[in-house]
DNA sequence: GCAACAATCACGTGGCGTCACAGTTA
DNA sequence: GTAACTGTGACGCCACGTGATTGTTG
């Protein structure tokens, strides 16, 4: 019986494919024990393990010429470091995965609502959260270019208007581009803030394909709060939620949100 | 002024890079909403969101040409299918890269360990442990081919062995390929196997580089046993540490491991 | 005038996969 | 004989990045 594996009986073991452990050969990583009469590639326990070694930092988006200088000069003190630094990454990644996740719920919510958006109104219970108030004026009338030049001017990063927050109309003559945020966050310091105090909201998702049709739905809105006993307190806020009009929609999905005093208690 | 944004603009919004919209745009995904007179790429609200989207679909790996399909007909649908799969996808990555830091982890302790492995006694208290006795034989003297026959035959896979668990030999005489796992496994029912029961274990890692020294490594480990005032139970347990036996080393990681009854109460 | 953009086109990259063609094994 | 392997070498793939060359803007 042949003592050594030949290339396919190694990739089976491993679960890797012939031609990357050839590549690997190619490129200085691996070699073969042996090479039998037939030409064919002969591989024992070290090739194993090394081999092995070779796929978990691949696995770990190690590319190759990183792993050929860890096996070409190899110490324990290396070893451990790619070790402790890809330990460092997967946790960056896990934390990366688990934002998108949120990031996909958050949208999947919101597709959900939308279908049955007509009776969907709730009271929720809401931290503090904080507005910073970015610019006042109409921005619905804004161009695409005014507002870059304006996200541009107060460093402002569109991703962080985009992913964690919305943007924020208050009052109804004067509209403010409004970054929401439960935390206090440095590097918005600069700019005034209004604290939404903690408690109960009456919130009302809405889609809307023209900014006419606003107005209809704020008076429903406040139907709503009437048939329902609810007192509301403060002024009306709209949310609008330019991270769900991706492109799917031809309109603009809203949030409209209150503080209430309940009265069923 | 301008009315829309030119490629760089919209590549800073989105932190993207002008190529990557170029190459989108080659590719059918996205173009823009008009060209300005001196050939000009210009984008609007619309480009912006849809492009958002597309590197969305990116982040969450999904490939261009699918992509493409997701946006020439798009269904709200499909828009929630391939969230609910991306999500199921993200989960699975999650969870993969968990195991690997916990693969990770303990490959750095058992390195860290094996620094200063001549001290390292320790008594634990380990849950109950299946052993799958899978063969039984001198597995030591076996050529790897004959390993991979073995596993082969009993369908074993390789990275079974290699990543949740070890191979154990249990007694002098008969030495067996085992399997160690720590809750009972579909897929190993069909195999003989032992309990390690529930209790204190007193463990040692070694490492040798010729056979013949496990007879004085099992010596010095009784040595222990009897200075320590510790009483044993049962037989030695000899567990194979492939995993750890990498491309840095010649030799074989292995713990020894017997239950004991500690005095120190 | 000059730096920093834009445009197009061609080529390079990594880590393999795939294919053609010839020899080998069970 | 035949299917399934092995070998070598060349080319293909994705999702861009890079560089050359030319034109445009501020």
């Amino acid at each position: 019986m042949r003592k050594y594996l030949i290339i396919g009986e190694l990739a089976e073991m491993l679960n890797a494919s012939t031609s990357s452990i050839r590549y690997y050969e190619k490129e200085g990583l691996i070699s073969p024990c042996n090479i039998d009469d037939n030409g064919y590639r002969l591989y024992g326990y070290d090739e194993l393990y090394k081999l092995e070694n070779i796929l978990l930092f691949r696995k770990l988006g190690i590319p190759l010429k990183q792993i050929k200088n860890i096996i070409d000069d190899y110490s324990i003190d290396d070893y451990t470091k790619i070790l402790n630094s890809s330990l460092i990454s997967i946790d960056e990644k896990i934390q990366e995965l688990k934002n998108k996740r949120k990031h996909i719920i958050n949208n999947l919510n919101y597709v959900e609502n939308s279908k049955n958006m007509k009776c969907f109104y709730h009271v929720t219970h809401m931290p503090e959260r904080i507005l910073y108030c970015l610019h006042t004026g109409k921005i619905l009338e804004y161009t695409i270019k005014e507002t870059y030049e304006l996200m541009k001017s107060q460093s402002i990063n569109f991703n962080d208007t985009y992913q964690d927050s919305y943007i924020v109309h208050l009052n109804e003559d004067t509209l403010s581009i409004c970054l929401l945020k439960t935390n206090d966050t440095e590097g918005f310091k600069r700019f005034d803030k209004i604290i939404l105090k903690e408690g109960l909201y009456l919130s009302h998702d809405i889609f809307i394909e023209d900014i006419t049709e606003m107005d209809i739905e704020k008076s429903r809105f406040y139907d709503y709060i009437e048939e329902n006993a609810l007192y509301p307190i403060g002024n009306l806020i709209v949310i609008e939620k330019i991270k769900y009009s991706g492109f799917y929609s031809n309109g603009m999905y809203y949030t409209l949100q209150v503080q209430v005093k309940s009265l069923k208690k």
